[in-house]
DNA sequence: AGCTTTTTACGAAATAATTCGTAGACAAAG
DNA sequence: CTTTGTCTACGAATTATTTCGTAAAAAGCT
């Protein structure tokens, strides 16, 4: 594999690395405002959260403005990755199968979504079969 | 639905819940006995999450002997869903299929589990058209 | 220039979760 | 009966995370 860091944000770390993601480089002030659309937030805490981030390597900044640009340092599928695996262990003991049944089992997905799944698993056991694993 | 309350047992709560729920009712002392079996903890230190657990509802405790004996107030089933519904939320901002998809994507899974999950899936689609929904 | 706004930096307060020390009650063993 | 060990209760220390106040620099405005 490549990275050999654990990426752990936290909760609110998430939430902005959410915003980074989806609306690419920003300035804390953009950030602070999109936080700002769910729920009540201080400027300076979105600011300090992000100046930790930069720390962690969970993101970068661009500093050559007075007005910093912070971009994601770790890609969205990483981190969800790393955060399901922690959970799986924590609340499923490491069955990920379990974790699987359970989410199938209680959110009613549509037919198209059943199918997107099912297409994975048939290919996932060809795959297998063709590996002989 | 039937519960009102939220149950969101903190990391620590639910490592004690998984022994409560796999062994059945037990003391202060045995539980933390098998948390030792992974990592050092107090016994003071688990006596005084139990009680928390008892004040919060995670737990109940018959106190008719000196040794105290706790048990599970909450399901398995229920808490797992509950811990699973808010990841989703944090994590794949609430899309459950995403969460599916990246677990089973990552996870190398047996040709049995992912029968197992075929076959569910099957009977979703089923009851969908049963249902017409 | 002088006043206001925006921004970063810093430190510390507030909150949540975990850990443990100590004391008192009771029981078991000698 | 006395000593030793086990148990609960309680409070406080520790650690992690989140929040914010204040100050200084830079930019914008009149």
């Amino acid at each position: 594999m490549s990275k050999s860091k654990k990426i752990r944000p936290t909760e609110s770390e998430l939430e902005i690395l959410q915003v980074l993601w989806e609306h690419g480089p920003s300035t804390v002030r953009f950030v602070n405002d999109q936080l700002n659309e769910d729920r009540e937030v201080g400027y300076t805490t979105t600011l300090k959260l992000m100046q930790i981030m930069a720390e962690k390597g969970l993101a970068e900044r661009d500093t050559s403005q007075r007005t910093h640009i912070y971009r994601p340092a770790v890609t969205e599928g990483e981190t969800q990755q790393n955060l399901l695996t922690q959970f799986v262990d924590r609340t499923f003991k490491g069955s990920a199968m379990k974790l699987v049944m359970q989410a199938l089992g209680n959110h009613n997905a549509s037919e198209a979504e059943l199918d997107e799944i099912k297409a994975l698993i048939e290919e996932m056991e060809s795959e297998g079969r063709r590996k002989n694993k």
